[in-house]
DNA sequence: AATGAATGAGGGTTCATTCAT
DNA sequence: TATGAATGAACCCTCATTCAT
């Protein structure tokens, strides 16, 4: 809504301020250097969005809408393994790329209060949907025996969402000399399989399949339903 | 060294140094709050410490080798899973039990270059160690067979501590709702044997026990050297 | 460039600044005082200049630029005593009646690295330019044997500011009681003519000893008695 | 009065002040710096001081009177020229050559208040009474028609002081790559003849005009180029 | 609507001086 | 007496926010 230089300006502000988020978080950032950046006067950032507060969540909210898209339909048939193998690469690839990755570290990681909790959560889910699909996709599979039915999904997804940052702020301070398909791989193949090796030097007995299931049902705390 | 009035005063100090940088993180806490909390000046923070940062990492590496101190042995003969979820729990009760505890979501969650690459490796090391015992324990658990060969153990590493970090502010966020019991579970779970059940599809062969590294050894990054 | 109303107000930032640093010397100037007295805040002083520094220098060259002018032409022929005793009553004159005189003690006594070489050097010039023309006039004046050829002009330039910066120095400490106009003959007489009366030794001959006094005798002041 | 230890600590105390004002002056002192240097707490240098400016003040007087002594007896006969030639080199070398050449100059370089009047004036004194002789004897001087008569010899100290500091000043920045003798020649030839040629617009006279060229010529270091 | 300029409210750091031992 | 430790009072500088044009 505005003319092409009105908008061509938006786009520079939005830039700037999502550069600069990126680079130094939300209270490190510096409104000046946005200003700078931008070509535009620091006042005008303040007539467009009030505060520095709302400035972050209106660059959070675009970026969470427009880079982190939801994938369009139900990911197609495909066995869990091969999906998440995919996604995952593409998720790790496309982050790798992409000057907005430091922005989700900083803001995931930080736990300032800035960030509203739907906005969190939505972006745990948006995280989450491009591997897995969406919540009720996750479901689904659970229910359809893909996933251990012992998983609670919403720490599932924590999970994913903290060992996905935790590898790429690895993968960033080691100067980025890992390549993504390996360090794509390894992510796929500990989320999926676990570490512990299942059939351990003695599967002589009669019915080793149990090993793992065998374990687990006792300890399933499915029954044990948290109070949230 | 110091009377006890002064052993005193320290500990206030490290306490209020400690509960500041644990509530604001490096750059927003408040040195001015620091002092009024420990009931010193200002000034005798700094010529204790020198500067904002080297206070900083007095607390940190405080907190790192007294809190989080370092399994006195090897944790003696015990299935991995056992160990693991023992070790799990009381890691993670101990965590939630400590104020210390958002002091370590700050330090590793904000990646400020404040903290030296040292100690952010110390502690994950630490981390590990507590659940998993050290790097040397560690590959010799996977020589052994106990742990698949094709994981990276510095992946793995990254990965418990980012499950950990990112489950806990869950938890934190949630109000401390869920119990650690089920948390420490969960998490022990999906990082043991990931969430991809084996025996689904096919679970009427004989030897489904290869159902999952059937799958893997074509994948196993083993021979995929990375560049570092 | 500016409104009237900014014009006003960067005199006023001027004058303060050089007040305080006038008063006080760089280190001990306190930026809150020129904010209070300019009637400004002390952000608009670091908006303007960015560091304390700066805004020195600035006030520095501002001052030797416009205060301490080079003299427009070559001055017109004239004997060497007859232009330096004009020069140096006018110089004396018009830094005893302005403010910005200690500022220039403080700046040039103090041997603070603050002050970068070239402006130090340029002040030099500047002053000595004032009294004796340019440098080049010097070597000129040198070279035409108006000017002792034993003498180093650099070192001579030295002198004379020195000559100035105590002898002033000593002025103000006397609360001013001494004329300009007698201090100013004063220095004349000791720069141009030194201090050793030439015919001492040998008076028998008919009339050397008029050589210098009879250019002095008018001008002498000795009954001029200073009221110290 | 004291022990041997407690001279030695006195000592030591001195010359860390000592060194610490000299390099810094006295504002920019540090007395942390001087307590450190000399081996003592810096509650001992209060404990014996009371304050920085006491301190101060008894540093500069023990210089004053112990390092500048005034000369024991009235320099023997000996031309005027010859003796300031003499004593200045002198002078000037031991200023060169001691640490605490740039006390003074930060003390009587800089119009702070702190240092007393009377010390200004007695150091003042000193310095010219090594060169000339006290003050007295300059009057004899004066009355004996050695030094012109239409000088103020207050103002002549002035001036030599002035000469002194700007040019010693002007040595220290150099990088001392003058030597002090040719420094020293040019401040005598300046002082006691003054930078005009006498005999130049009428050389017609017959011997007058050598009256004070005839002496310069064998001193002339106009062939001892400075290295800068 | 856009902006250049101004600023209030701190924040980290220093240091002469004091105090308790 | 000597001192290690503590501190109050500054000081320089920053920055989100506002205001006049």
């Amino acid at each position: 809504m505005g003319t092409p230089k009105q908008k061509e300006r938006n786009e520079r502000m939005y830039r700037a301020a999502l550069a600069e988020f990126s680079a130094h978080g939300f209270q490190q950032a510096n409104v000046d250097t946005m200003a700078l950046n931008a070509g535009v006067s620091k006042a005008t950032f303040y007539s467009h969005f009030g505060t520095k507060e709302a400035l972050f969540l209106s660059v959070f909210e675009k970026v969470l809408y427009q880079a982190f898209k939801l994938p369009d339909k139900p990911v197609k048939a495909m066995s869990l393994e091969a999906k998440v193998r995919m996604n995952m690469r593409k998720l790790l690839k496309s982050i790798a790329a992409t000057s907005e990755t430091r922005f989700f570290f900083q803001c995931m990681a930080s736990n300032s209060e800035v960030i509203r909790f739907d906005l969190r959560s939505e972006l745990t889910e948006r995280f989450t949907a491009t591997i897995l699909g969406r919540t009720h996709e996750m479901q689904k599979a659970q229910e359809d025996g893909l996933i251990y039915s012992h998983l609670d999904l919403k720490i599932v997804q924590q999970a994913i969402v903290g060992f996905l940052l935790q590898t790429l702020q690895f993968w960033f301070n080691q100067g980025k000399n890992i390549s993504i398909k390996y360090l794509s791989d390894q992510i796929t193949n500990l989320l999926l399989f676990g570490m512990a090796c299942p059939a351990l030097k003695k599967p002589k007995t009669s019915t080793p399949t149990t090993c793992i299931p065998k374990k687990l049902p006792s300890k399933k705390p499915v029954k044990q339903q948290p109070s949230w």
